[in-house]
DNA sequence: ATGGCGTACACCGTACGA
């Protein structure tokens, strides 16, 4: 089974990008952020002609969530939208679950948080805090499960182009690794780092400033798995060709690929 | 140090992203 996770930047104005990518790539679950749709507009359409399924979670303007699986091969069960914890549910559409073949997936879209001083960041702590207290109640660790999407925290300095600069910063803050830590805790490994050591993988390139010609990237889209699904994956990579060219995402697709 | 670019909504600017 593969796996992608990708922040599409809206998934209207991607349509034909994402399309094309399914064509080529066939995956059979693809998890998508940043859609920036009501689930009215949704284009399911477009994609159930090209063979995938939908599932979505959005709102309009910002933020949205979305799975596409293949139709011909999963039927999603346990789905879920929002944190559907019982508490009162974020006006934010960031998370999506559902079960494919018996694999837990859990596509969220991580608050930016702007800046360690901006309220946008207190939301960014909280938000982990309830994700992680959702993941101890409500999934299980021991189970087969894939914790996808943008986590806007790039893990380490391999993941940073200019760890220096961006050490302290959002994205790359002390508060924010130990958010991630306490994920790792629960029972997680970060599936790219089990094929690939390397520093210089990123996922995310500023539009501005040439960063993507000038190789300056963060590595914040992630695909963490729990042991038993991570035992499983036989290659994590960044499919950096989807951010070359006029009219892409500036997120590239990580792609995850599992023996199960 | 700043702003660069892109998207959405709706108004021709503002909010937000990372």
């Amino acid at each position: 089974m593969r796996i992608v996770t990708w922040n599409v930047n809206s998934v209207r104005r991607r349509q034909e990008k994402v399309t094309e990518w399914l064509a080529r790539h066939e995956p059979d679950v693809l998890c998508m952020q940043e859609t920036k749709v009501v689930d009215d507009d949704f284009p399911a359409a477009a994609f159930d002609a090209a063979g995938y399924g939908s599932l979505f979670h959005g709102q309009n303007s910002y933020n949205g969530v979305a799975i596409l699986y293949r139709k011909d091969a999963l039927t999603p069960e346990d789905v879920r939208r929002g944190f559907d914890d019982g508490a009162e549910e974020d006006p934010q559409a960031r998370i999506l679950r559902a079960t494919f073949a018996g694999v837990r997936v859990v596509n969220v879209y991580v608050p930016n948080g702007q800046a360690l001083d901006s309220d946008k960041f207190v939301y960014k702590m909280a938000w982990l805090d309830r994700l992680l207290r959702v993941c101890e109640t409500s999934e299980d660790a021991a189970g087969e499960l894939a914790l996808v999407g943008d986590f806007n925290i790039a893990p380490d300095d391999r993941d940073v182009h200019d760890p220096d600069a961006w050490r302290g910063k959002i994205h790359f803050s002390e508060p924010e690794h130990a958010q991630l830590a306490r994920y790792m805790d629960w029972g997680l490994t970060d599936c790219l780092r089990l094929h690939h050591e390397e520093a210089g993988i990123y996922s995310w390139w500023d539009y501005r400033r040439l960063a993507f010609q000038k190789r300056m990237g963060l590595r914040i889209d992630l695909v963490l798995a729990t042991a038993s699904l991570a035992a499983a994956c036989t290659d994590c990579v960044v499919d950096k060709d989807a951010r070359r060219g006029k009219g892409t995402s500036d997120h590239a697709p990580v792609v995850a690929t599992f023996d199960v």
